[in-house]
RNA sequence: GGCCCAUUCGUCUAUAGGUUAGGACAUCAGGUUUUCAUUCUGAAAAGAGGGGUUCGAUUCCCCUAUGGGCUACCA
């Protein structure tokens, strides 16, 4: 059995985005799977749309990821060099064929002259298509005598190479992986554009090329490239080489609204549409997402197991993998749900890490802390934080001190009346020599006992003078955190602060 | 306009002709926790429409509608 290679080809033209890592993930697990190899090439062959530091950014984050490829650019195998742009001889030697062959013909038309025909036929109600109809009317080496075209060569005349769409076959059946049959009628199709007039070859040749050269098995990529592959498949006959398999993946939708995800659809939709943040843009990894928890969502988008599991590690992903259960529509992205998914993977980490990634957390606040306060603290919140950053949002009041009292929840308490129930309780605690939640407890009941007050008032007013707001964790842990002398100071902050 | 693809609860999806159409997120309502959360229980919520095929269609076929993609010397 031949060995399976899938590859990842993004264009070096900006950060990766949600559906292209997707894309990357669907070719990394199949591969995984199979036992296969997973290459990262870059498509680099529009050089005006190249925008610096991309190539960096793709290869940051599929590490993130944990996704390596096992040949890249950085990283050679037999089948290099894996960037399209140090390829072009290796092109040469294809496009001879082609062109020798009878496959494609050089071009000459100017752009201008066929954006005006262009034009023309829109106007008319019409679409002017470069094809078997026209293409013996335009200005082509199939339109005049070798002599001219010889000529014309000499001279240096700018051209294009476009490949001759054979319609002898009218029809003819496609096989994708995940759609299963298409049929195609070659009379639809176009002269498309092999080699530009800057010598490089478009996608679409290169593409060809190099899957066929790098020996890939399985080409693995978005929708947007189905209406393309008619012209693939005739490429690989016209070079004589056996067909890869294909399988076109769903596209990603907008959350709200119409089509399919953008790179600039970033902060509008509240969810970092990057891996990773770019220029201001923040990343899924600096919002607080964690790699499995990223991979888990962008996996789920498009693709299921059958079952009702919903979270899964990247080699159950491996193992559950298969194009087959990859679904035809396009998904929607749900910010929610991968919240949620980002916070079972927080509930699951063990103490150590969490305590560690908070360290760091803490630093963006300058707090230093030790582990073992730490890991109480942790303990006591992560069940409600989806993230670290919200493990800080739901204790700040453990480092530091709180002067400012949220008003709304003052007048729900009354707080005339409450001062005077705080008064009483302000006594009995700084007599107190075991600052521990379980003493603290024992002598709040007492007192309320003792005095006929109300339980869940006192509480509420604790709340206020420990946290400002009524959220918070249990009062007698908090008061145990921070200590006697905290708890008392703020205490007596607050009463000033009701007074006043 | 042409070509192509898709269409199950608000969202992601299960169901490979026979199910009370299942789950998850979100929403809402209750219960537990004499404070905050966690948590538990429950509710509401779907096969775009119309034709076939079939004893029976969400499932297969056709048409329409809607959404999307492509239609560049971009990928």
């Amino acid at each position: 059995m031949k060995k399976m290679r899938v590859r990842f080809a993004p264009s070096p033209t900006g950060p990766l985005h949600l559906g292209s890592l997707r894309t990357a993930l669907y070719n990394y697990l199949l591969a995984k799977k199979h036992q296969g190899d997973f290459i990262l090439r870059i498509e680099d062959t529009d050089q005006d749309r190249i925008v610096p530091g991309s190539e960096d950014y793709i290869i940051e984050a599929l590490n993130w990821c944990g996704l390596t490829p096992n040949e890249s650019p950085y990283n050679f195998g037999n089948y290099g060099p894996y960037r399209q742009s140090e390829r072009k001889p290796l092109y040469d030697v294809y496009i001879r064929q082609l062109i020798d062959k009878g496959h494609a013909y050089y071009a000459f038309d100017a752009l201008e002259r066929i954006n005006t025909l262009r034009e023309k036929r829109k106007n008319k109600g019409e679409v002017f298509s470069y094809n078997e109809k026209t293409r013996l009317q335009m200005d082509n080496s199939l339109s005049m005598t070798s002599q001219e075209l010889s000529h014309r060569l000499q001279q240096g005349q700018p051209y294009v190479i476009r490949f001759k769409t054979n319609t002898i076959n009218e029809c003819f059946i496609l096989h994708d992986e995940v759609r299963g049959k298409l049929q195609i009628n070659t009379k639809t199709l176009e002269d498309k554009i092999l080699v530009k007039s800057d010598g490089m070859p478009t996608y679409h040749l290169a593409n060809v090329i190099d899957d066929h050269l790098m020996k890939i098995t399985h080409v693995i990529r978005g929708e947007e490239w189905l209406s393309s592959l008619p012209l693939h498949i005739l490429l690989y006959k016209a070079l004589g080489w056996e067909i890869p398999c294909f399988a076109h993946l769903p596209l990603i939708f907008k959350p709200e609204g119409k089509g399919k995800l953008s790179k600039r659809d970033g902060e509008r939709i509240g969810f970092p549409v990057f891996p990773l943040s770019w220029k201001d843009r923040l990343g899924c990894r600096e919002k607080g997402y964690f790699p499995e928890a990223f991979i888990n969502i962008i996996a789920l988008l498009g693709w299921n197991p059958g079952g009702e599991q919903e979270i899964f590690s990247l080699s159950e992903l491996i193992d559950k993998f298969s194009l087959q259960r990859v679904s035809k529509s396009g998904a929607r992205f749900d910010k929610e749900k991968a919240k949620w998914i980002n916070q079972q993977y927080l509930r699951k980490k063990p103490i150590e890490e969490l305590i560690s990634l908070f360290h760091k957390e803490l630093e963006k606040h300058q707090i230093i802390s030790t582990d073992e306060y730490l890991r109480k603290i942790i303990e006591a919140v992560k069940e409600r934080a989806n993230f670290i950053s919200e493990i800080w949002d739901h204790s700040y009041y453990f480092f530091e001190s709180t002067n400012q009292y949220d008003v709304k929840s003052i007048k729900k308490v009354e707080p005339m009346k409450n001062i005077f129930l705080l008064k009483k309780i302000t006594q009995p605690l700084s007599k107190l020599h075991h600052f521990d939640a379980s003493t603290l407890k024992k002598t709040f009941e007492d007192l309320i006992q003792k005095k006929q007050l109300c339980f869940s008032k006192m509480m509420l007013q604790m709340r206020l003078a420990l946290v400002g707001t009524l959220q918070g964790t249990d009062i007698f842990f908090i008061m145990e955190m921070i200590g006697k002398e905290e708890t008392l100071k703020r205490v007596y902050r607050f009463m000033f602060f009701l007074i006043q």
